[in-house]
DNA sequence: CCCCTATCAGGAATGATTCTTATTTAAGGA
DNA sequence: TCCTTAAATAAGAATCATTCCTGATAGGGG
């Protein structure tokens, strides 16, 4: 028994995970995998978002606009997040500083999240900041 | 026109998240004002957090096992989430770094929350690692 | 070749959050 | 104090991302 079976949709996911420079929603790789795959389910892509992000092999950015945001970059970085359009950016993280968060008294720490909010240049160039 | 009226439930919400230690729920809030407001209604609570949140006056905390949570300390300070039980605690945070993440080049920053994931040590006694 | 189990599609169900509507209430001026 | 107006509210309906359920298919070990 034990470990989980081959699987082409899996692999697919994590591939496109992985591939890609932005951080998606399921709905959107469900969408985009649905070119080469026509009868993937939705479920489907839920399904193994959630394992794969379980088993470490991709992480979840959160959610952001009412959607869980994935991402394919194993590498320490963090995000920054637009509040008026939703965009995720990647964001260099100093190294320093970085090890002293990694454990603390609370209990066993897996996983460091550092995210910004605000707004992006693009939506700064469009809108008077609110 | 102009700045928001006197509103009593208002008030009361962002006092109890004043008040806590915790990092509560929208239905949460909804059980304990209850208990002073018989009638106050969760869209309420719900419209309400969320206008706080926009001004500045609590923050959210992000989602957690699907319910948004919220924290009415506005310090800087990170959160620390037990995976297994979804409690969330403060973490203090070294004043090193901060600053440096402060402003990227990406847009205009307005907030940094810096979450840690992992167990917590109450799981960490009763549950074998998973 | 036969089970046992994982995977999958399709569709129904769940549940947190938001929206709508009618009603109430605060605040400022007459 | 009374009136006017717009914010605030309650109640319940609606939305919509996510999960769950069911039946079907297929892979791998024995």
């Amino acid at each position: 028994m034990g470990a989980a079976r081959k699987s082409v949709k899996r692999d697919a996911i994590l591939a496109l995970l992985r591939d890609v420079h932005c951080h998606p929603t399921a709905e959107w790789v469900h969408g985009e995998l649905r070119k080469t795959y026509p009868n993937l389910s939705l479920g489907t892509v839920y399904r193994n978002l959630r394992l794969l992000a379980d088993r470490g092999l991709i992480r979840s950015v959160g959610v952001v606009d009412g959607q869980e945001r994935f991402d394919g970059n194993l590498a320490a970085h963090g995000h920054f997040i637009c509040k008026n359009c939703g965009a995720v950016l990647d964001v260099e993280l100093p190294r320093e500083g970085l090890e002293s968060l990694a454990d603390g008294p609370h209990g066993h720490v897996t996983g460091v999240e550092i995210r910004m909010t605000g707004l992006c240049r693009t939506c700064l160039d469009k809108d008077i900041q609110p």
